[in-house]
DNA sequence: ATTGTGATGTTATAATATAACACTTATGAA
DNA sequence: TTCATAAGTGTTATATTATAACATCACAAT
């Protein structure tokens, strides 16, 4: 695993959720049950988790979690800078530094299925003098990198095509 | 609209698919009149247009288009590299440059909906010593920045939160 | 205690995308 | 030319992702 400039999954969910919950109390904002499991599941998992495998593992045998549900937790979550959708995969995952959620890019590994998020704020500014030589008025950047991760290609280099899972 | 470093939306919807003719003919590949509507259909759309708005303007009052007959025509020239996929807006735009399709970006204006493909050599490095930096091998880059284009604020500067349409 | 807001439950449906299989057409080898 | 093959299309069905609408509930501030 590549060192990371910013804390990563590896960061441990119990962590997150602490984080989570100072977030909220510091903005008012309540972290529910509802709220909180969704947020421990997406930390649960090392890799980008998609909304209905969330309902899946949300609902038991007897009380069946519906889309509303988690998806009304996830536009929360998002709004408090607490996880990142990842557009190009439909899915989701934990943000490390809620408050300074942006400036971020991810590093998606097909082999492995995860996706790092790092920061770079050279890379930020580069993006940001791009966008003002365009006289474009940024508002949000998705930068998503897909390949290959270190630990992937370091372990089977002569399998770069191998999708994950 | 800010001067481009691609040529952009407005080169002209013949040049686009005379580019695409000439391209498949290089490649052995075959421009169906499917496949050549599908691309007439995005370029005539000075915006990214999404598969079901493609699939309503293919469909005449008695001949629907069924979903498979676009997404085919898309899956096709997307692999060709004569079309992007946005990923943020899951719409399609066509493609300036097929021959350098990649280390594009695009600057998407809430605005007016309309999404410019842009290279920046210098950005595309900036992102691929970034990638190397953390040992991963990249593959394709997702780069999509959202806010609004120079056009748009310059006429209605105090109209920042217009959405397109 | 009351009341208003925010959160949840529930049903339904919209929007995006693919699978599977039958059939047709183009192409190239015999 | 004809046949075999591969590529393309038509069609039906279904999977996947996401939102709308409305009723009810819970909480917190008066």
């Amino acid at each position: 695993m590549p060192s990371s400039h910013c804390t990563n999954h590896h960061h441990c969910q119990e962590t997150a959720l602490a984080t989570a919950e100072a977030h909220c109390d510091t903005y008012g904002e309540r972290l529910t049950p509802n709220r909180r499991d969704v947020l421990r599941l997406i930390w649960q998992s090392h890799r980008p988790i998609k909304a209905y495998d969330l309902i899946d593992l949300m609902s038991a045998q007897d009380a069946k979690v519906k889309p509303a549900t988690v998806y009304r937790a996830l536009d929360f979550l998002l709004a408090q800078g607490l996880i990142h959708k990842i557009d190009s995969l439909s899915a989701f995952t934990g943000c490390s530094h809620p408050n300074q959620h942006d400036d971020c890019y991810f590093l998606i590994c097909h082999s492995c299925g995860t996706a790092q998020e790092c920061c770079s704020p050279l890379l930020a500014d580069a993006i940001k003098s791009e966008a003002k030589q365009q006289d474009f008025k940024l508002t949000r950047t998705v930068l998503e990198i897909a390949g290959q991760c270190a630990a992937c290609h370091e372990i089977t280099p002569h399998m770069a095509g191998e999708e994950a899972r």
